[in-house]
RNA sequence: GGCGCCAUAGCCAAGCGGUAAGGCGUGGGUCUGCAACACCCUGAUCACCAGUUCAAAUCUGGUUGGCGCCUCCA
């Protein structure tokens, strides 16, 4: 399994820490409001990395924080005048909804800034203690970049570029700070803000040192994978890493993984651009499966643009993975015979080129994109080898290696059991009979009326067939 | 100013030195009462220029055009 690691710029051999084992964390969503469709890129790309390492047989310790304390959330607070903890708490219950909808596994543990406070004093105590860490004189505690001889090494920056390069950080810089490129652990709080205790002074934690310590808290002082969106990578990670290194003198990641940004017609996605969606706009209109499928239809590390276009094509395409899902859903219900004829012995050993074809592609860097077009590849294969005739044996080795696909990428092929109400299932009934007696216009008729209620019928082979509009 | 990325058919998108996957869309056809599904057929020499090589979309240099990061935005 190839990785593509931001620290070295090129792919490696992915090998844990621990045989078996992944110890792999992801920054996760400042909870100030709904989550945006470009939150859910990240959310998405590394439950897909998650979920092929553990079909490969990972156990894999997935850690996601919510960042709840912050200016954005402070301000969201003073707006609607509750205490900040009410604006985290509602934003992280929403965002775990839309999550779900995404079919975006829930990590091993999901935590809040807010509950680990003391770790985070602990190891700004102990950069402190190691001289990495200065207090100014308001009791803000500011991290001595230049104390950190490798910093800069995962974005490839030098200190002299960013400082030459750079003036507002010259003139932005807080006079206090002993260089302008320090940046703030630990910040004293300003009135009607939430704080905590501190030997410095009563305040907040930075940014930053939220993650080093999450991370180490559950992952351990070591991990296999750091992840989160490429805007990421400077400065939050590479701070993370100066925090984490300088203070347990290990390693702090081994493979640092970023998704590319999303665009919303070839433009950054922002709140004054008016293009800005969140993932809960996008419900409104499409099953979230729809956005998941789109996401994972381009290389993680490629830009991805957003429009309302490529969102209807995403929707065709996975309509066509969902309509062979059903279809052999139903010749499997059906199916006469029970062993495997030679002939489909012969079949199947095609059709497992398309299942070598799609891990191929995962292992080399989670190439979704190559990945989903084999199972579209295995899909025509089944609407092509497989019917009526095929037995059992053969159609549930097809149907499993479509399934392990399509549950990797995390796309959820079974239909929802719905019960139809009684005056619709006599609706279609009573069509069937109007067919029958080849009365169409009656049959039409009905087949109208469903539609307006949303309901779409489809005759085929193997009987009608109906799905939601 | 510094660092970096990208440019493949109408659209999306793989490809990483050996002669262009896949999907959507379009048009034609088969199946079907019709529709839908499905199936068959339908399309590019890879921004441009030069070079390296027996061989380049793939490597090198340049040009043009997009884009990202540079202290808290995923």
């Amino acid at each position: 399994m190839k990785i593509y690691n931001t620290l070295t710029k090129r792919k490696e051999e992915f090998v844990p820490i621990e045989e078996g084992k992944v110890r792999m964390y992801v920054c996760g969503p400042t909870v100030y409001n709904l989550i945006h469709i470009g939150n859910a890129r990240p959310m998405i790309v590394f439950d897909t990395v998650r979920r092929y390492m553990e079909y490969k047989g990972y156990e894999v310790n997935y850690v996601s924080n919510f960042t709840d304390v912050d200016d954005k959330i402070i301000k969201a607070a003073n707006a609607e005048g509750v205490d900040s903890s009410v604006i985290s708490e509602r934003y992280i219950e929403e965002c775990k909804k839309d999550m779900k909808a995404l079919n975006v596994k829930e990590a091993t543990t999901h935590p809040k800034a807010t509950e680990e406070i003391d770790g985070m004093l602990e190891m700004i105590g102990t950069l402190i203690n190691k001289n990495h860490a200065y207090v100014g004189g308001d009791g803000t505690v500011y991290f001595k970049t230049r104390s950190f001889k490798e910093y800069g090494k995962l974005s490839h920056k030098n200190l002299d570029d960013l400082q030459g390069g750079n003036r507002s950080l010259l003139v932005t810089g807080e006079d206090q700070k002993e260089d302008p490129l320090d940046f703030v652990l630990w910040k004293p709080k300003k009135e009607g803000e939430p704080y905590w205790c501190s030997p410095w002074c009563n305040g907040r934690p930075g940014w930053h040192i939220e993650c080093s310590v999450m991370s180490k808290k559950y992952l351990g002082e070591e991990i296999d994978i750091h992840a989160g969106g490429e805007d990421l990578v400077f400065p939050h990670h590479e701070n993370e890493i100066d925090q984490s290194e300088a203070a347990n003198g290990k390693t702090f990641a081994r493979y640092w993984m970023h998704n590319a940004f999303l665009n919303i017609d070839n433009k950054k996605m922002s709140k004054s651009l008016g293009n800005f969606f969140t993932v809960r706009d996008i419900a409104e209109k499409y099953d979230l499966q729809v956005l998941r499928f789109f996401m994972l239809s381009a290389h993680y590390r490629s830009q991805l643009n957003f429009s309302a276009d490529l969102m209807e094509a995403a929707k065709n395409s996975l309509e066509r993975i969902l309509n062979a899902a059903e279809r052999m859903q139903g010749l499997l219900d059906n199916a006469k015979s029970e062993a495997m004829t030679d002939a489909e012995k012969e079949l199947l050993a095609t059709a497992k080129t398309f299942m070598e074809k799609y891990e191929a592609a995962m292992e080399d860097d989670f190439n979704t994109a190559d990945a989903i077009s084999a199972i579209f590849e295995l899909v025509k294969f089944m609407n092509t080898n497989a019917g009526e005739d095929s037995s059992k044996e053969y159609l549930d080795e097809l149907t499993g290696m479509f399934k392990t696909m399509t549950d990797v990428c995390g796309i959820i092929t079974e239909k929802k059991a719905e019960i139809l109400d009684a005056d619709i299932e006599q609706m279609i009934a009573d069509r069937q009979a109007a067919r029958k007696a080849k009365d169409f216009a009656k049959a039409d008729e009905i087949r109208n009326k469903l539609l307006e209620m949303g309901i779409v019928l489809e005759d085929t082979r193997e009987g009608v067939k109906w799905k939601r509009a």
